[in-house]
DNA sequence: TTCTAATTGAAAAAGATTGTCAATAAGGAG
DNA sequence: CTCCTTATTGACAATCTTTTTCAATTAGAA
């Protein structure tokens, strides 16, 4: 189903900008913020509010469209959710992929549950590391 | 090494604002955000500012003596670090406990980093759930 | 005890997010 | 296709969060 449809189903309009925001989204190779969604917009010409990028995520979030990446440091972006899920960042230029297939994971949160007592019914899980071109930029660097 | 050595080691003051805010952290159930921690030091009688507060959580945050713990609507709180490393989010009652452990993991870790060439150096693993108390909370609401 | 530099706290600045409300526009009904 | 209703937008203001600034304080070495 694809993103309109869902917008549909749930109730909302297909309006324009939240075309925009999920065109931006779409060509982002990078998690964004809310500010930097609307540079992106006026860059290219469309007129936005920054407040309805805030709403748009905010839905878009509701709906599960769209994801938070979490850096160490403790600040959020966003990015288009798709089936893996998962994500690893790199530290170096930002930019951020998927991967998927975690069922080495379920081993895991069985054993979780059974020591904790706990219910685990959702997880966050993010890697942290360099991409290709990033790591090649760290030898030069050092050599 | 206790904390208050890490401190020294790295050069900087052992404070009564620094001491507090462990303090605080130490007795905390759930992680806590700057002004939450705020609160519970004036209701001990203490005296510190908000902007102390910020200060001595970068810090412990750089000397990796907290930790962040993300929750999915996008805010995070801090805890401290201990030697699990992961957390599991009560849905219910916010708590957050630790586990360890993870060697699982690594099998995954190996297995992304053949498939995508990234090089995986650290990660973020948080479980989101229900603890024993709220299970039993949640099933009574619906009998 | 004295001295010096790190640290603090208060106020202000900067930045991020949310609320308000009149104007606009999506999409169903006719 | 046009009209109408109502969700949605955008500008502004309000609010909240975080950072900066700087004089006063204080930890810790001498």
């Amino acid at each position: 189903m694809s993103w309109q449809e869902k917008l549909a189903e749930a109730g909302y309009r297909l309006t324009r900008p939240r075309r925009i925001v999920m065109k931006i989204l779409n060509n982002a190779k990078a998690p964004l913020v809310p500010l930097a969604i609307l540079k992106k917009a006026q860059r290219d010409e469309h007129s936005l509010g920054l407040v309805s990028v805030y709403r748009t995520l905010a839905l878009l979030l509701e709906l599960g469209l769209v994801t938070l990446v979490h850096f160490s440091e403790g600040c959020h972006a966003y990015v288009l959710v798709s089936p893996g899920h998962h994500h690893i960042v790199c530290g170096g230029c930002e930019k951020v992929i998927e991967f998927s297939g975690v069922e080495e994971l379920d081993v895991l949160i069985a054993r979780v549950q059974q020591e904790t007592g706990f219910h685990v019914d959702d997880h966050l899980l993010q890697f942290y590391g360099l991409c290709p071109a990033c790591q090649q930029t760290a030898i030069k660097e050092v050599s």
